[in-house]
DNA sequence: GGAGAAAATGGGAGCGCTCCCAGGATGCGC
DNA sequence: GCGCATCCTGGGAGCGCTCCCATTTTCTCC
């Protein structure tokens, strides 16, 4: 059974349009408007019969519509540029995802995500960005060889990055965590707590943020006056490259005491790899890890300090400066470096 | 320095419309549209004409005025619904994105993600789908009690729910998978190697999956004449709660042999507990459990005996469907029922 | 009470596109 | 040569909204 459709005629397909409200209204279209916008000069009485009729009618305005004449559509991608497509499991990249919703949604944007994986992605992804369908763009695109950053300068709508972008570093705006500090917290504070040979599960020497992490480890042990010699292992950020990488270390080094990982799903990978050759955390090997995931590391076995950095710190400083690019397009580019902290517990 | 701007005005803010590349191409708009969207006749030499003008030009249609007329927007919202914001970590849901994504992508759609997990979530969400922002809905929502379902029921869009819809049985789309018959997949599988004492870690009895499952275990053993009393545990789906229930298993019923559960997150949680208790991995305990992640299942240790659920297949049914409402919105309601398979591994 | 400001309103234009339709060019058969 | 089908083209209308502007109504103050 159809619902019976009484009152003023909506549209074919149902819709009332704005005209529809205003005749039920009886004001004119420009009023209506006005009133559901709220501004300019609209006289109570006139903004509550406006209303009554929208909600009566169940108006809700068409978007296409408006933003052919606003020039504004209210929507901002998200792109997670990953070249290999399984690491898009990293938990870091979900808390993104949810932290992105969150603050579009905050400041009355709808995030539209796009997923760019393959090389057909790539003239997709830009076609699209440039296709009038968002207002601006969030980028995350660790890869140092990734293309997409360049291909994205054609671009007539604001772009923001999350960690540097691949290739070029004037011209675009960019917020990013301060990598080689929060390694360097990491591996200062085990040195205090009195190690010596500390290594370290490196992330893939091919993203920005691991090769910070990897030199504020090597830095912090020289400062110290100590040997990074043979206890650097590199990763892929995945819990089985962090589980292997910590076997080979164990292999080369089995004197170490410590380990700085540079991420928490290598920890988890790492923490296991340990287990089975029977170390103890901390007493025989401490592990600080990088990203103090709020669904990792207090859940480990044991509870894993890690170097803490908020998604949605990161994402929310992005969107600001994207607002302000909007709101002024010649804005100079802004380099931002979010600090980050160490978060203690039972792991070090 | 700007980039020097020569030929044909662009418009104020340097986007070139169709009328601009149409007379750069010396034809007519109509023309112009007709040769860009390939439909009608058009001759060979105006075609080419005008797309090396929208070449030259950087011409991209504006999206805004096209679904103004043709009132399609070309996007689909996906929305995930899940009270408990911590949830969303589900590797299942991260999959169904990354499935949505691409699914939508490979019929020319773009996908708008929406996370609903407040209260206040579910009236912004009603009001955006309802505002004419998409052309359909994929709903992830698999709370019973969630109030989400409902409230789309108004919605002028076609809708398609991803696992049965809260509340609503009839009258409306439904792409899920065989809960029950996988689970009894995998409890059979396990009666007969020889198992007599199989526990369960159910998930959330809110949840119509999580109440299928189990019951696919209950009525596997009651048919294989075995007794399923106090071999009952319920998790929420995370590892932490899997491994809790399974200390509480083995507690309750140390005699217990194997262990059929509800999602590859909670067998992670409960294989830890099978550990730390010294049961070994499968002769002492066998262990199935449900969705046959491709980044989880396999990488366990041991690997993981799973019942097998592609997202992928899914969304794919589930976009599908869509297609067919958008192409008659008086489609009889469908309800599709995947099957799904065992995946078997060392754990079993 | 009347001038002037302020408040409120309605009509028109136009955003950039697609679709419809009238009409011009071209082809073919007799 | 003419008639008719086929191919191709351009102009006009209009999608639903916002914004500008001209006009009317209301308020304020001397």
């Amino acid at each position: 059974m159809k619902v019976a459709r009484v009152g003023p005629r909506p549209g074919e397909d149902g819709r009332p349009t704005l005209e529809d409200v205003a005749a039920s209204a009886g004001v004119s279209r420009s009023t209506a408007s006005r009133a559901l916008n709220d501004d300019g000069y609209v006289s109570a009485r006139s903004r509550e019969k406006v209303q009554a009729a929208a909600r009566e009618l169940g108006y809700s305005p068409n978007q296409a519509a408006r933003s052919l004449v606003t020039k504004r559509t209210g929507a901002v991608a998200v792109v997670l540029s990953e070249p290999e497509a399984r690491l898009l499991d990293d938990p870091y990249r979900t808390a993104v995802m949810r932290a992105g919703y969150r603050e579009l949604a905050d400041v009355g944007c709808q995030m539209v995500l796009i997923f760019s994986d393959t090389r057909e992605d790539l003239d997709r992804t830009v076609r699209f960005l440039d296709g009038g369908h968002v207002d601006g763009v969030l980028v995350f695109a660790p890869h140092r060889t990734d293309p997409l950053p360049k291909a994205l300068r054609q671009l007539r709508i604001p772009v923001v990055y999350g960690g540097q972008a691949a290739g070029l570093k004037r011209g675009v705006h960019v917020v990013d965590f301060d990598n080689e500090g929060g390694a360097k917290l990491a591996v200062a504070h085990l040195v205090e707590a009195g190690h010596r040979r500390i290594a370290t599960i490196a992330g893939p020497q091919d993203q920005s943020a691991a090769i910070d992490r990897l030199s504020g480890w090597r830095k912090t042990l020289l400062d110290a006056g100590l040997d990074p010699a043979d206890l650097m292992e590199e990763g892929d950020f995945t819990l089985t490259g962090g589980a292997k990488a910590m076997a080979n270390l164990l292999a080369r080094r089995p004197d170490l005491d410590a380990v700085f990982v540079a991420s928490d799903m290598m920890a988890l990978g790492a923490l296991r790899t340990l287990h089975s050759a029977g170390r103890r955390i901390p007493s025989d090997v401490a592990v600080v890890s990088f990203d103090d995931n709020a669904t990792l590391a207090p859940e480990m076995d044991p509870p894993l300090t890690s170097v803490h950095q908020d998604p949605r710190e990161q994402v929310h400083a992005m969107v600001e400066t994207l607002l302000a690019v909007m709101d002024d397009r010649d804005l100079k580019p802004r380099q931002r470096i979010l600090p980050v902290s160490l978060t203690h517990r039972a792991s070090s």
